[in-house]
DNA sequence: CGGTAATCTAGAACAAGTTTCAGACTTGAT
DNA sequence: ATCAAGTCTGAAACTTGTTCTAGATTACCG
C-alpha cells in the first residue's frame, strides 16, 4: 500500500521486442512489494546481501567507508554485478535508506505517538525518528547525504523515499487519509526541513538540542492548517 | 558586517612558529573582506579566475561539468595552486556560492520587497532570488548539490554562506537587528525549507509552482512567531 | 642587490566510482 | 536432455578527484 519500485536488476531493456526476462517467471516470492522486475530467490538474496553489506559499511564510517568494491567484495557478489543491482553508489544509498525507513513505519507503527494534536504527535514522531538516526550516525550520514546529493537519475527512487515519509507522518498525525491540499503543503515543508535540518545537525553546524527546536517550530505549521478542529 | 572568512591560500600552517607568510604583509588591497591570509594582488587576481572558471563550468553542466583539471586550465593555475586555493571542489563550489550570494545580496538592498507584512516580504525576496536561479539552473545545481554534499571540513565555509542567506532574509523581513530567538527559528525553518525545495526543484520532483507554494506556506511561519505587532 | 622562505608550475601517481569484456553458469523452454 | 537467452564472475580499463614531487618563480628582508 505504501512501499513499491524496488531497484533490481534487469534494467537494460533494449528495445528489442524479445522474450521476456529469463528468469521472469520465477518464485513470485516471499517478498510483498516487488513489482516490476520478479526476481528470483537468489536474486532476492543477492540482493539482500548487498543492502545488508551497505547499510554494515556506512555504520562504520558513513558514506565515504561504503565503497563499491567493498560492498561486492562483503556481498559476495561481482562488481559488475553490484552495477546491475544499483546502477551507482547514490542509487544503492537510496534504496539502503528505503530499506531502513520500511523498519521504522512497522516499528512506529507498533506504538503510535501518544501526543494530544497532530502537530505533537508530529514532532513526536520525527523526535523518535532522529533519536533512531543518533544511534547510527554514520548510517545516517551515508544515507541522507546520498538523498540530497541524488541528480536526477535516482529520482523514481528518492521519490519512493519521500513518499514512505510522508506517508509516516500523516500516519503519525492521524491524517493517514482524505488530507487537505494545505495540509500536504505543510507535511512538504516539514519534511523539506527534516532533511536539511539533519545535514546541519550531521555536518556539525547544528546541536540535536537545535534540530529539536526547529523540529517543534516547523510542526506548528500544523495547527496553522487546520484551526478548524477545536 | 556580513561578510568575511574568504578562502584562501597558506592554510598548511604546521606548527613551526616560524616567521608569518612570505607574502603576508603585501597589499592589503582593494578587496573590502579579507581577514585571516591577506593575499598579494596576483593572488587575488587568481582567486578571482578561479571562481570565474567555476561559475562558468557550472553554468554550463552543473557539479559534474565543474571538473578540476577544467577549472585550472581555463584559470591558468597549476592543478595544485587550485587545491591550495580550494582544498576541495566542495569548497570550490561553496565559495563561488558565497560569492553569488554576494552579488544578490546587494541587489536586492538596491530594490526591496515591497510586501505588507514581515511574512510576504520574506517569501517575495525568496521567490525572487528563485527566479534569479532559474535563469542559471546549472549553476545553482552545482552550488546547492555542493552545499547540502558537504561534510565537516567544509562547516566553516557552510556557515558563512548560511550566515549570509539569514543576513538577507532578515534584511527583507525588516528585523535585521533585534530579531528574538523565536523569529530566529522560524528563519532558520525557513532556510531549511528552501535548500531542500531547491533540490526537489533541481532534480525534477518538485515544479517551479510546488516550490512557490512550499516557499509561501513556511513563510507563514513568520507571522506564527509576531502576532504582537498588529 | 643577494638570500631565503614561501608559492607556483608541470606532470606523475594514487584512489574510488564506473564501464567493459570474455568466459562460466542458470534458467526456462522445447 | 538440450538449447538460447539472460546472468554472474573476475579482471582490466577508464574517469575524475586528490596528493605528491622536483624544479622554477616570486616576495620580502637585510
Amino acid at each position: 500500500m505504501l512501499a513499491d519500485h524496488v531497484t533490481g536488476p534487469g534494467r537494460r531493456n533494449n528495445g528489442t521486442t524479445g522474450h521476456m526476462t529469463a528468469e521472469a517467471k520465477a518464485a513470485e516470492v516471499a517478498a510483498a512489494d516487488p513489482a516490476s522486475p520478479p526476481l528470483t530467490e537468489r536474486q532476492e538474496a543477492r540482493r539482500r546481501r548487498i543492502l545488508h553489506a551497505s547499510a554494515q559499511l556506512a555504520s562504520r564510517g558513513g558514506f565515504d567507508a561504503v565503497q563499491m568494491r567493498e560492498v561486492a567484495e562483503s556481498s559476495s557478489v561481482a562488481l559488475g554485478t553490484l552495477y546491475r543491482y544499483f546502477p551507482s553508489k547514490v542509487h544503492l544509498l537510496v534504496a539502503t535508506m528505503q530499506d531502513q525507513l520500511q523498519h521504522m513505519h512497522t516499528t512506529i507503527r507498533k506504538r503510535p505517538p501518544a501526543g494530544e494534536t497532530p502537530a505533537e504527535r508530529c514532532a513526536e514522531t520525527l523526535m523518535r525518528a532522529f533519536r533512531a538516526l543518533q544511534r547510527e550516525p554514520h548510517l545516517a550520514d551515508a544515507m541522507v547525504r546520498a538523498l540530497t546529493f541524488a541528480d536526477r537519475s535516482v529520482s523514481p527512487e528518492v521519490d519512493t523515499v519521500s513518499r514512505l515519509t510522508t506517508a509516516i507522518i500523516l500516519d503519525a498525525m492521524g491524517l493517514a487519509d482524505a488530507p487537505t491540499p494545505e495540509q500536504l503543503s505543510a507535511v512538504r515543508v516539514i519534511e523539506h526541513t527534516w532533511h536539511s535540518a539533519l545535514i546541519t545537525w550531521l555536518s556539525g553546524r547544528a546541536s540535536i538540542a537545535q534540530v529539536k527546536i526547529d523540529i517543534e517550530m516547523v510542526c506548528r505549521l500544523i495547527d496553522l492548517t487546520s484551526p478548524e478542529t477545536p
